[in-house]
DNA sequence: TAGTGTTATGCAACAAGTTGCACTACCCCC
DNA sequence: GGGGGTAGTGCAACTTGTTGCATAACACTA
């Protein structure tokens, strides 16, 4: 169902094609949801079948066309319905924790080679975050309540991932 | 494949029944992973299918027979397999964030009510987190590097847990 | 001129996870 | 005597997400 909604608010926010909400995933809501294009042509094309959206063929000169969907009011309706009713906790996952649990078997190098490389991603999703911010909420004492809102997430991404960061390299420091 | 690994790690440490495992995972593994009882015995069926583990029925007067499932040689080369080489990074889906993104149309008094919800199942998961803590990592200064390992990730989940909780103070301040 | 990247769409098969249901039988509490 | 919790197993149907493959054409660069 998440799925759904993402794209209800996507496309709320202003209509677009499959390959344009690629692109904002990758752009500005990095830190909220991703999804492959095979998933998401496939959801939008099952969310017109169901009503919520409306597509729009414009055919464009020696390229694919573009099929731009649009919000239609049942899938306003569905949007506010989901965000009127609070979502269940995920279930927690994390698979690299579980390594920890079989520490005597993981190799000391390949130990240090994941963290370090982890590490690094890490620091690459903040210089992500940090050009997000940069684009998008500059001068955040000036934003309206709905533009200040998703800067609050993003804040909460960047701490999270910083507070990542500090826990691996403490682990890498104590192993030596 | 991970929660295969996560089966051959907490049945390498111990074996066990299907029921067994899922109380693992709800006490000392609860910060780890998480996964209903159905998927675990399907699960552990196709491991032994696969010849990952052997199955041990021991028969119980008046009730069901316990399924004790061991690691086989096989079993623990798939774990040091998995052990080795780095874990993917998983997607990014945040389906709170979202509704941010929606800042007008997600009425004030379903806004209050979500993250008042969220933050005192935080504030539980804490209460748990500290319960494991006592229980299984006491004096951790007396821990070997094995014992060690899993309370950090516990202590990794704590300051993650933290966060988030302090985030949702702070926005439900600012939301007068 | 061949390879790589971008714009643009999508199907099919598979893997993983969820939901609903079903069976047995004890214990405890109201 | 009925309802809920614990112990113990599992099937079947469904939803969600991944992987592999396919098509078409432009722009850039080595």
């Amino acid at each position: 169902m998440s799925l759904r909604a993402i794209l209800l608010i996507t496309l709320q926010q202003e209509p677009g094609t499959g390959y344009d909400i690629l692109q904002r995933f990758k752009a500005g809501l990095a830190h909220v949801w991703q999804a492959s294009h095979q998933q998401l042509y496939r959801e939008l094309d099952r969310m017109r079948g169901d009503g919520l959206l409306t597509c729009e063929t414009v055919p464009q000169a020696e390229r694919p066309d573009r099929k731009v969907y649009h919000l239609t009011a049942a899938g306003g309706e569905a949007l506010d319905t989901w965000l009127a009713e609070p979502l269940a906790a995920g279930p927690v996952r994390e698979p690299l924790f579980a390594k920890f649990f079989a520490w005597e078997r993981w190799p000391a190098d390949a130990r240090r080679r994941e963290l370090g490389d982890l590490h690094e991603q890490l620091t690459q999703r903040l210089a992500t975050y940090a050009a997000i911010e940069e684009e998008w909420f500059a001068a955040p004492e000036r934003l309206t309540p709905a533009q200040r809102a998703p800067w609050h997430t993003l804040r909460l991404g960047q701490r999270l991932t910083q507070t990542w960061r500090e826990w691996i390299e403490e682990v890498l420091e104590e192993g030596e």
